[in-house]
RNA sequence: GGAGAGGUGGCCGAGUGGUCGAAGGCGCACGCCUGGAAAGUGUGUAGGCGGGAAACCGUCUCCAGGGUUCGAAUCCCUGUCUCUCCGCCA
């Protein structure tokens, strides 16, 4: 969410910004509800004030016994009250309207996010590894021969329909390896807290980080009104949400293995075959709570928390700073980390790095007590490090070898109980 | 699912119709004390919104929304959240 002050203040700014990502004149609608938000509290609170002293004044006429002074007033203030009323309402009304309509404006870029309409105009910052070559044409990763058995959509489908997948064996335990090693990674070497979140939350936690009001379609919604978390990024960033914290307290580091849903509604006919997109996944997540002044910092140390898990599994990736275009809708700057897939001689993204500014820290009203007491909004910002099951494919596709059987990465080893290989028969050996 | 209790400041906790934005404690800030620290001690210390260059002024806020009343943290209604006991249960 925005601030209307800052907004008052510097409109052209503000403009300029929303015109990067094709919201023209977005400050004039804002400044006009605001404005008549602002006269219709003057109005009400002179009528409040009025009412408020005549109260006192017939507090001490009934104090002193002047019974005729005491009528006399009531009668006066009965009169007004309603009036009052009625302005406070409206004043009200308007207040909840520009609430609104900065609650369902996405957030402004950094100055330094280039412009652009889509990933095209993404910039790379960062290519890391070299794709590995194969004497032989490599497969996707659900057609090698090792890793079929234990990759099974059909059966899937049967218990829950499309975008779902049942792993067993050799490949679920290899799944399940990877999010210990990136847990482990993250706790005991990033600095990270590990947290087991709750994955089902309530209206006000998806408010705050930007789910609703705009993108509830997105997201799944039991019968009592619980949302079932499309990241973990909703349930770790709303930690602080409501509060009001000590400065020695930040920055917070979180991290957490979760399930995540979607409905993927938006994209049918995408990414349909293969377990790259699906509607439950599971992902390890960062999310930081900083000190302003930090959280740009935070977000390069975040992106190379991500970053170092890949290279650890001897993964080829490059990074890439979306443009303005290719944002969400709470980011500030967002830096996605793009794995190589031999099967599908591509990049794909892997991660995403998010800073948010104080933006989800207003909708959340997060705070923290400032150098000069004073409270201000904390900045928060969120990181996959990663979606397992997409590091999945990686290791998977990377690792294949021309018999059908998958080479894995020597980081996992102790994850694995020493086992290095997926066999041809899908096997661990 | 049944029964009950309760939501007060950064935190804990008093307060059952006015003089209450709210005692007291903790925490925090500054000072005194000290060689320095701890302890002790003094003073200060809520937030939002609006106005104002500022000092400051107004207004709202004791879970939320309604109501009663001249006046509500305090009484009534509804909602919501938390806790306890019983039942069921991983």
């Amino acid at each position: 969410m925005h601030d209307i002050r800052a907004i008052r203040e510097n409109p052209a700014a503000f403009d300029a910004a929303m015109a990067k990502l094709g919201i023209s004149d977005a400050s004039s609608e804002l400044l006009s509800v605001d404005e008549a938000r602002r006269a219709a509290i003057q109005v009400a609170e002179t009528m409040k004030a009025a009412g408020n002293a005549a109260a006192k004044e017939i507090g001490a006429a009934k104090a002193a016994g002047d019974d005729e002074a005491f009528n006399r007033l009531r009668a006066e203030v009965a009169d007004t009250k309603k009036a009052t009323a009625e302005q406070e309402q409206i004043a009200k009304d308007l207040d909840a309207k520009l609430r609104d309509l900065l609650m369902s404006l996405p957030n402004r870029p950094y100055d330094d996010v280039p412009e652009g309409t889509d990933e095209n105009d993404n910039v790379e910052l960062k290519r890391h590894g070299t794709p590995p070559t194969f004497d032989f044409q490599p497969k996707e990763h659900f057609e090698i021969k090792g890793v079929k058995g234990g990759m099974d959509f059909e059966t899937a489908a049967k218990l829950s329909g499309s975008r779902f997948v049942l792993m067993s064996g050799a490949v679920a335990r290899v799944h399940r390896a990877l999010a210990q090693f990136m847990l482990d990674t993250h706790t005991e070497e990033n600095g990270l807290t590990e947290t087991i979140p709750p994955i089902l939350v309530r209206d006000e936690a998806m408010y705050g980080t930007n789910q609703l009001p705009k993108f509830a379609e997105d997201s799944y919604q039991t019968r009592e009104g619980m949302w079932l978390i499309p990241t973990s990024e909703v349930s770790l960033t709303n930690i602080v949400a409501g509060e009001l914290i000590n400065e020695d307290y930040l920055p917070r580091r979180y991290v957490a293995h979760t399930n995540c849903f979607r409905s993927e509604a938006g994209s049918a006919g995408r990414d349909t075959s293969g377990m790259l997109r699906q509607h439950q996944f599971e992902k390890v997540e960062m999310v930081s709570i900083t000190h302003p002044t930090t959280s740009d910092v935070e977000h390069a140390r975040m992106t190379a928390c991500a970053e170092g898990i890949l290279e650890r599994l001897g993964l080829a990736y490059r990074t890439v700073v979306l443009c303005t275009g290719d944002m969400g809708f709470g980011a500030r700057r967002t830096h996605d980390i793009e794995v190589w897939l031999p099967g599908q001689d591509t990049y794909r993204e892997i991660s995403s790095v998010s800073t948010c500014g104080d933006f989800q820290a207003r909708r959340m009203n997060a705070r923290f007590r400032g150098e000069d007491g004073k409270p201000q909004f904390v900045h928060t910002l969120n990181g996959s490090g990663l979606a397992v099951g997409r590091c999945l494919i990686a290791v998977l596709e990377n690792g294949q070898t021309e018999d059908g059987g998958v080479n894995l990465p020597e980081a996992l080893t102790p994850w694995l109980g020493g086992k290095t290989r997926i066999t041809p028969e899908g096997t661990l050996a």
